[in-house]
DNA sequence: ATGAAAGCGCTAACAT
DNA sequence: ATGTTAGCGCTTTCAT
C-alpha cells in the first residue's frame, strides 16, 4: 500500500506538505501543490483514515440507529440519512435493534470507542439505562433524536406536529359528515402517542362533537396485528363507528384487512384513515387515506443538525418541528382516483 | 477520556499487560489480569477502537452495499446481516446507492481507504470500472456477492437457484391446469434475469405445453411501475392467459393493480404469480402467490463466509446456492386460506 | 513556504 | 510473567 511518505519522497518534498496539500491547507506554494498531486495521482494514492483519525480525532463515521420494522418507513429514513451523509462526506454505520428492544449499553460504548461523530436515532422504546448512556454521549457529539423530542437533555430532535397532523385529518373525516370516529391509538406511554390521541380529542371537541371513550381504543404498538385485532373491539359498538382512525398508517392497514375479512365495504359502511402515509398506502385495497409525513426533509434537516454541531456552529439544543399534509385516498373517499401512484416505487 | 495508559498507571503494571488483558492474550498471571480488570472497571476504561485500528489493521468495519429500493426484500436482507454481523463482533458501515446506479468509484475507494474487513454487495446493474474496483478490494479483503456470482474473480457469492425456482412455480401452475401462461421477465442482461424465464421455459416443455412466444414480455427492471404496464401487451393476446408469472414480486403486484384497475377478477378471469414472497406479498388483495426466498439463512451464510476469510480458514472462493418454497394463496388459489400473516409484519 | 519531528493510543516484539 | 519500546500512517506544531 502505498502511503503518504512514499508521495513525499516521489515528489521530492516533506510529508508536512503533502499533507497540507491533502487537506488543502495554506501555507504550500501553486508549484509545489501540482507537484504533489501529480505523484498522488501517478502513484495511486489513497489515505488511510485510521491513521488520520487517530491525530484529528474524527472519523466521518456517524451511527445510525434504529429498530427493524418492517415498516417502510424506514426504507425512506435509510436512504435520506445515506444519502444526505454522503452529502457531507461522512457515512453511517447501522446500530439496528431489534423492533422494541434498546441497544444495549455495549452497543453504546461500542459507538463511543469507535469514536464516531455524531449520531441520528429513531427508537422509540427506551430503557433508563440506554437512555442515561446516550445523554453522555450527546456532551461530545451532536446527537438528533428523529421523530421524539428529549428536552432537558443534549439531544437535538428533528419531529412531527403529531397534534396538528392528527387534528387535520379528523378534522377532514368530520367536514365529509362522520360524526362517529373511532380512534386506535398505541404508544400513549410516549409524547407522541399522547399527542395523536390529543390531536383527535381537539378536532372532535372544534366540530362540536362530544368524545365518546367508548370510541377510543388503546393497544401497544404501531403494528399492523394490533390494528387488527383492536379493530374488533370497535365493532361490538352501538351504534357503529362510521370512520376510523388509526394511530398510525399499520394499526389502520390492519383495520382495514380486519374489515376485509369481514366484507365490510371501505369506505361505504366504515371510512378508515392512517396517519404516516408509507408507500404501502398507496398498495393496499382500498388504498388509504393519510397524513404525509415530509421524511425527506426531515432527514435532511436531521444530518444538517449534525452537520454544523460538528463545524460548532450552533449552540444550545435543536428541535425542529415539520407537520404533515393530508392525502386523501378510496379509504374515506369513494370518488378519489385510483390511479395508481409510481413515484412512490420507482424511485 | 481515560486510557491504556491510565489504567496500567493506576493498577501498577505495564502498558503490555492491560493490553494483553484486554485482548485475552496468554502470558499475564490471574493475580495480575484480575488487578486490571477492577482498574479498567473502577476507571470506566473504553479502549480506542481507531488506535488499535492503526496497529492491528483490522477495523470491525464491514461495508455493506445495496440500493435503495422501496422493495421491502432490502428491509430483511439489512436486518439480517446487521444481525448476522453484530454476532461476530462487526459493524455494518452503509454504502448505499440509487436504484439502477452502481457506486461510484470514489465510494469504492473511500471503504478501502476506511479499511473494512469485508465487504456484503447486494446490486445489480454493474458498470464495468466499478466491477474492476470490486476484484481489486477482492484481492485484500473478503466480499461476499448476494443474489448474484461472478465466476472467475475473487468475489464469493450467496446465491438463489432461480431457475429450479421459477420450475417450481410455473409446474405448479400447469398442475392446477393452466396452459397459457404469461412470463414477465425483467433484467435479462443478468444470469439471474435468464434464469428465471429458463425456468419458466423448462416447466412448460416438462408439462409437455409448448411455448408461446407471445405470452413472455421483458421489461426493464424489477419494479411495480414495469409489472403495471408490460401486463397490458399480454392483455392483447388472444386467447387470454390464464395465469401471469413475474419475474419478481414486484412486478407481480404491478400486474394485480393493473388487473384490478380493470375489473379482472384474480384468481378467477386470470392467476397470478409473484417470485420472492417479500412481505408486501401478503398485504395486497388477493394475497399474491409466490416462491420464497430463505433470505435469513441467506445473509447468515454471507456473514458466516465474511468471518471464515477473515479467519482465513477459506481457501478458493466459495458460492453457496439457496432454493425457494412455494407459497399459495388467493391470487393462484380461491380456496387458499386468507388468513392473515402477522408474523410477517410483528417479529 | 518548507522541512523536521513529536505525538495520537494502541499492540507486539523484544528484553528482562 | 512482566516491563520497555518501537512503530502503525498521519497531522501539526515549531524551526528554518
Amino acid at each position: 500500500m502505498t502511503q503518504l511518505k512514499d508521495v513525499a519522497k516521489y515528489a521530492g518534498v516533506s510529508n508536512g506538505t503533502v499533507s497540507k496539500v491533502l487537506n488543502g491547507s495554506p501555507g504550500v506554494s501553486q508549484k509545489m501543490k501540482l507537484r504533489v498531486l501529480k505523484a498522488i495521482q501517478e502513484l495511486d494514492y489513497q489515505p488511510n483514515m485510521v491513521a488520520r483519525s487517530l491525530r484529528t480525532k474524527t472519523t466521518n463515521l456517524v451511527a445510525i440507529m434504529v429498530p427493524f420494522t418492517n415498516d417502510p418507513y424506514f426504507v425512506e429514513f435509510f436512504r435520506g440519512v445515506s444519502m444526505e451523509l454522503r452529502n457531507i462526506g461522512c457515512v453511517p454505520v447501522l446500530y439496528s435493534t431489534e423492533p422494541n428492544k434498546s441497544l444495549s449499553t455495549q452497543e453504546i460504548r461500542d459507538m463511543v470507542m469507535r469514536g464516531i461523530d455524531g449520531l441520528i436515532v429513531s427508537t422509540f422504546g427506551w430503557e433508563e439505562e440506554v437512555l442515561a448512556e446516550l445523554c453522555e454521549i450527546a456532551k461530545r457529539v451532536p446527537v438528533v433524536s428523529f421523530k421524539r423530542a428529549f428536552p432537558g437533555t443534549d439531544i437535538h430532535s428533528v419531529v412531527v406536529d403529531d397534534q396538528a397532523g392528527m387534528y387535520q385529518a379528523v378534522s377532514y373525516l368530520t367536514s365529509i359528515g362522520h360524526k362517529r370516529i373511532g380512534f386506535i391509538a398505541a404508544g400513549l406511554d410516549l409524547e407522541t402517542g399522547r399527542q395523536r390521541l390529543e390531536g383527535y380529542r381537539q378536532a372532535l371537541l372544534d366540530a362540536g362533537i362530544e368524545v365518546d371513550e367508548n370510541l377510543i381504543v388503546a393497544c401497544d404498538s404501531y403494528q399492523i396485528s394490533e390494528g387488527y385485532h383492536s379493530v374488533q373491539q370497535l365493532l361490538k359498538r352501538h351504534p357503529l363507528p362510521t370512520a376510523i382512525m388509526g394511530a398510525n398508517d399499520s394499526i389502520s392497514i390492519g383495520v382495514l384487512k380486519y374489515l376485509e375479512s369481514r366484507n365490510v365495504r371501505i369506505p361505504e359502511d366504515i371510512a378508515v384513515m392512517g396517519y404516516d402515509d408509507v408507500p404501502l398506502s398507496t398498495i393496499v385495497t382500498p388504498r388509504l387515506s393519510s397524513v404525509a409525513l415530509p421524511v425527506y426533509e426531515m432527514t435532511a434537516r436531521a444530518v444538517r443538525i449534525i452537520e454544523k454541531a460538528i463545524k460548532g456552529e450552533i449552540e444550545g439544543v435543536v428541535n425542529e418541528s415539520f407537520s404533515g399534509t393530508l392525502v386523501i385516498r378510496k379509504s374515506t373517499d369513494f370518488s378519489a382516483t385510483d390511479e395508481f401512484e409510481f413515484e412512490r416505487f420507482s424511485k
